[in-house]
DNA sequence: TTGAAAGCGCTACCAT
DNA sequence: ATGGTAGCGCTTTCAA
């Protein structure tokens, strides 16, 4: 019970003395894949372990075999449910597959992700899946790249999950798509005049949202003033924030907010009832992501669905298809999954 | 571009060999601590491997130094906002100490839980933290403590967070205290006919906050009804179900329902809700944790709130810090750091 | 089938 | 200060 007694762990030459069989045997016996051994030494071998309480160090495996277990997961907000729930996915495919999930935080910051992406490699993982990526725009997006390839030039593997990202492995999400989808869809239920809560215009993922949502107001000959655009963190205090701004600005003549991400919509709304608006109500209110809360929140939102643990699962899954040669719809080597998007309507939006 | 090209990664050899210095030399001005290195050479040095590209691989450090740079976690459920956030935390600390976390499901499953420790161990983490555990009753407790018992027999460190964990270091949630005086709050609010949603009563979490409930209740001569009690999954799912038997029971004379987490209650206010009742209005609702989206939703919710975040620095902390000799409250080398809770009044729990 | 021994990439000790 | 070199725990040839 002394605190600094430490007791070496057990390792394999132990295990091996106390079965009186040879360190090779007793790897095979234990970790080796094709059933070579006696069954009788691999009894003992197996016996002794179970006696010492043998554990394999994975790290000297990985050393010795040149390949880890490892897959690496980058988000930029654990805590944000989108990234927890993709998280999720990850980690459910990984551990089905026998793999260990590393997580790390990136906070929207293309230089710690840089920096994270290196730090990474250390590891050696499997796969590296990089989530809530903006792979366009910065300064360090050419390092990034440059890393990535590195990565994968030695065996890696990278699949990304946002817009776009070739040459790497991508779960594409549409988002332009499915925010002029959102869009037509609030058209047809009646509203005509907008303004929109967004992220930091350096967001692909935002930016695209936004464009998306003026092309399907586009389509039906509606405008979005630039006014009515409000530009601040990617957060739920960043919704607050921009819905507060924009409403003292002046949104009388809104019929309808939308939030580029559901953690902002639910931002925008406190914002909304701390003014004295009821969303739903005095204005129809839409978001982005279906993060598992806004069912369950009131009113219920309209937004557009991402499957965000399946989306985790497939990143993982694609890394590895991509690993066995089998290609997607890229060109190259590089290969890509649609995701698939769709809006759903709630309490929100009712009709106008 | 070829798939199968795998160049194999750089070595600190292959960088010794281009500056021209000895492998020794290498590893002290790259890796090494002390600064016994001629600047010449250093400068060199670096200078080759930038230019290569060497990245050290970690595991080989490892296995070399006999100790890791990782940080296990493990949760119950990452996708769940209770442990996503005391996620967030510990990878703070975590990344401020140069450390990296992995993160590993157990779906509060014991068996699984075990097996995910046992698997764990082989990476040999520094530390090991287990929020969301329940050491208490499960056939499988015996076991989970051995082996932790080795794995810090062998130098690692556990921290738990949770009720109490002796002999292992815990940040202390002093789940019962919260929930009585949340109880004795509602109770000077005027509420006096309640109801519960708990988790099953295998979760310690749920059996010690609802015990606490109950306390605080009697502590003014209330009482809490057996049949205004449910059990259900530890769920946002399972609150919707157990509000819907509760009401399917009848809970006429009940004016408050308190759900023993947030994620619960937030399913139990959809499920009254879609019973044609408004929580706040026609019946007080109160959770436990106080997690981000609570205040963003409708009414917002009343509740006990655990600094979560810091709850996962402070387990870091506390891991090292018993690491360090330093020891706490608890004798024999464990420690214990209490957690400040508290009762967050908010608007689904107006003045009676 | 089994065992001896040569690595895997890196650190740390021991001379020089 | 620097360079050999012996490990770290494990896998995997290569003989036997």
């Amino acid at each position: 019970m002394e605190s600094g007694a430490n007791k070496p762990a057990v390792t394999l030459n132990d295990v091996a003395l106390a079965a009186g069989v040879s360190l090779a045997t007793a790897s095979r016996s234990l970790n080796g894949s094709a059933r070579k051994v006696n069954d009788t030494y691999r009894l003992r071998v197996v016996d002794a372990a179970q006696r010492l309480g043998y554990i394999p160090n994975l790290f000297a495996q990985a050393v010795a075999k040149g390949a880890t277990t490892t897959v690496a997961l980058l988000v930029a907000d654990i805590s944000d449910p989108y990234f927890s729930t993709i998280a999720s996915g990850v980690i459910q495919a990984a551990e089905s597959a026998g793999l260990v999930v590393t997580i790390a935080v990136t906070g929207r910051n293309p230089e710690r992700e840089l920096a994270t992406v290196r730090a990474l490699r250390g590891q050696r993982p499997r796969v590296m899946i990089l989530a809530g990526s903006r792979m366009a725009g910065s300064p360090q997006e050419a390092d990034l790249r440059k890393e990535l390839s590195a990565f994968e030039e030695n065996g890696g593997r990278v699949a990304f999950i946002s817009q776009n990202a070739a040459p790497f492995a991508t779960v594409l999400l549409d988002n332009r798509g499915g925010a002029r989808a959102l869009a037509e869809s609030l058209v047809e239920l009646g509203y005509r005049c907008f303004a929109v809560v967004a992220g930091p215009p350096t967001i692909v993922t935002s930016q695209d949202r936004l464009q998306g949502f003026r092309d399907g107001l586009a389509a039906h000959g509606l405008d979005l003033a630039e006014h009515h655009i409000a530009h601040t963190d990617f957060t739920r205090d960043g919704g607050y924030q921009a819905a507060t701004d924009l409403l003292q600005a002046g949104l009388d003549d809104v019929d309808l907010l939308f939030a580029v991400s559901d953690v902002m919509a639910m931002g925008a709304m406190s914002a909304l009832r701390d003014a004295g608006l009821e969303p739903g109500r005095d204005l129809g209110v839409a978001g982005y992501d279906d993060i598992p809360t806004v069912r369950d929140i009131t009113p219920s939102l309209t937004t557009v669905r991402i499957p965000l643990e399946e989306v985790g699962r497939r990143a993982l899954e694609l890394a590895f298809g991509v690993a066995q040669g089998q290609d997607g719809a890229g060109q190259g080597g590089s290969s890509t999954i649609p995701v698939v998007t769709e809006v759903v309507r709630r309490d929100s939006t009712p009709r106008r």
